[in-house]
DNA sequence: GATGAATGAGCGTTCATTCAT
DNA sequence: AATGAATGAACGCTCATTCAT
């Protein structure tokens, strides 16, 4: 007799991927346990066998964007260039990362905007994001309160992560789908734009200082 | 005799203003009517007595938000003046409803992110928001896929919101309140002067061609 | 100032004709205080006014019945008339009560089948039935186990009520409404055919012995 | 080892019988999971474990009734003979069915009587029923609007039906258990009296025509 | 006589989690 | 590795009833 005949991917991951797929379009709170058991086609015990809460599947969830996240910026930080060309390097890079990975920053939204329980890694990631553009970003010109590495972070995550966490309701207002290869082009040329846009402004001011 | 000893403000209100924190604060889904109830000090049933459902509290709660939004902008609107003046009115204005009304994009945030039953409400004010920016901005210059009104107002609806999205993990990060007086003033800066950035970028653009 | 233009009925007959209306309907259980008083158009709080609980609002419901019952009952016991025709009247009178007043079987039913808290008071109305059909019965023939009074009650109420209890079901199997002045007659026919039947029957058996 | 500690049967059979004897005596609305829980010694959610729902419950409950009724009626049909002994027989068959299920009229009876949600498959059965008793007596006799076998039906349902449901309240009553042995064959007798007095009154009236 | 506000108890239902097998 | 059965706690919601006015 055969062993029941498991499918492509082993139960763990199959679990894991249900649960990446359903947080993300649902929300932590509006999946239960058995959605998930059932999208993954696995009994519901099994979910705990292999992770031992609903907290737990939610980390790893995210743990597994972080690592792919890390390693995405690891490579841009490799190499070597001018500081213009790193920012919009990174800029891109991160763009793209969060096109392919568009559950990701919903995610990550989900928990920010109401205090969840996984605040504390969300934090340290965002970090080390920081981290990575802070340094180029000081490089470039002195700190004043409008022009500081802070504001900056905070302006350009919010400009890619927001065009991901709408883009249903973008969907929805302009008829065309905000994740199609056209629009995603459209939104990397404008967030390019912006940067350039700003990094003139910061080369005219310190020219002119 | 007392006016039998009811608090300041009446029992619907109290509720009212019981949902708006705790909502804003921990999400829809992790907040529980009993929690209202408590935080608002009334009988449980007490909340369905004014509020027909959890959902129709919801309802109420962003429906005020809206309200006072929609005023914010129509006062803005009303005022005759230059387009670039114009632009940098409606982003302070934003802004400073934003800072007045914090929990109101967080409420927002947690509903598109996981693809709450509020959708459609948010929708409509989203149009209309998006309305409110499209007509100054498409006077201002060519529509290119870079420099399309979608493109900005995606932009700087990302670049406000995500700010107070993100308050609480930036607070914690920085160990300064984003929400202080001088935290705001910073960013407030911060926006006019990307705006500026992106305004001079295309009327050199458009001298150029 | 006018005093509150009070409608054709007062508040308190309002009440108890939606409760009778709603009660025969749906059920005791199935009618909230809420249903009645916005059916009668009076505040909640009025039918406590009037009513003690919700309980001795049916009570008045079905005491309202008993007492038309009664009199009915007593009309006919008066006239002096032959045995037989005794009983063609005394069937011709409850099928027409209760055809007059097809809510009252059913609230009946209601309690018995459920054995609702009003069973006592729907017990000493059904001896009062009771004895008012024994005696003439009993007159007519020797008591044997089959052709016992209490068997007669019950064959005669089950054949009466059942048909105004099932008047839905019956309607919905056969597309004609039991409660139309047609069907009504064809059924009263029927009784009385089958009440000739057991009399004749009853007098051969007495005539054979 | 014990083959753990469960009762003679499993705990889905334990809570559809304690729902069918709570049901049978209280009625729906009257009983609640809870209640059901309790009598079936098991904790409420596995109620909802092994059934969706209560009304889902309920169903089953009468389902099984359904089953083994039509059983009943489709031994009696497979049976050739006269059409007198016929109907004898079909009388016997419903009276017994009931005698031995007597939950399942009063079940019947709650629904009916308070338009539940359940009528529309006891209308299923009741057209069922109705078909078997049809063509016997249609077989029999000119249909007149007194003697038309719709009337027979009602009658026959009424007479069976209405002794099970009054059952506590006769019992209390006359001071003799309606369910006895003794009590239940004085019924029987009766029944079929009265289906030899109207087969006899039919025979006589299509002998004189 | 009439009403709006308030409440305690309970209901049907869901869910994360456990456990024996 | 996998599963069916079981459970305690909580949730949104309804309702009969009370009470001050």
């Amino acid at each position: 007799m055969e062993k029941k005949m498991s499918r492509p991917k082993d139960s763990a991951s199959r679990i894991l991927n249900a649960a990446d797929e359903l947080f993300g379009e649902l929300g932590y709170d509006a999946v239960s346990i058995s959605d998930v058991a059932r999208k993954a086609q696995v009994n519901k015990a099994l979910v705990f066998y292999y992770y031992s809460s609903k907290a737990e599947l939610f980390e790893q969830v995210i743990e597994r964007y972080y690592a792919a996240h890390a390693a995405v910026l690891a490579a841009v930080a490799r190499r070597p260039m001018s500081v213009r060309q790193r920012l919009h390097d990174m800029l891109d890079a991160y763009f793209r990362f969060m096109a392919t990975n568009w559950r990701y920053p919903r995610l990550i939204q989900q928990q920010v905007s109401s205090n969840g329980p996984h605040l504390e890694s969300i934090q340290r990631n965002l970090a080390m994001l920081f981290e990575s553009i802070r340094v180029p970003l000081e490089d470039l010109a002195v700190q004043r309160p409008e022009t500081s590495a802070r504001q900056f972070f905070v302006t350009f995550s919010g400009m890619v992560i927001n065009y991901f966490t709408y883009a249903p309701v973008l969907s929805a207002m302009w008829g065309t789908d905000p994740l199609a290869e056209a629009e995603l082009a459209a939104r990397r040329s404008h967030l390019h734009w912006v940067l350039d846009g700003m990094l003139d402004k910061l080369d005219r001011e310190s020219a002119q200082s």
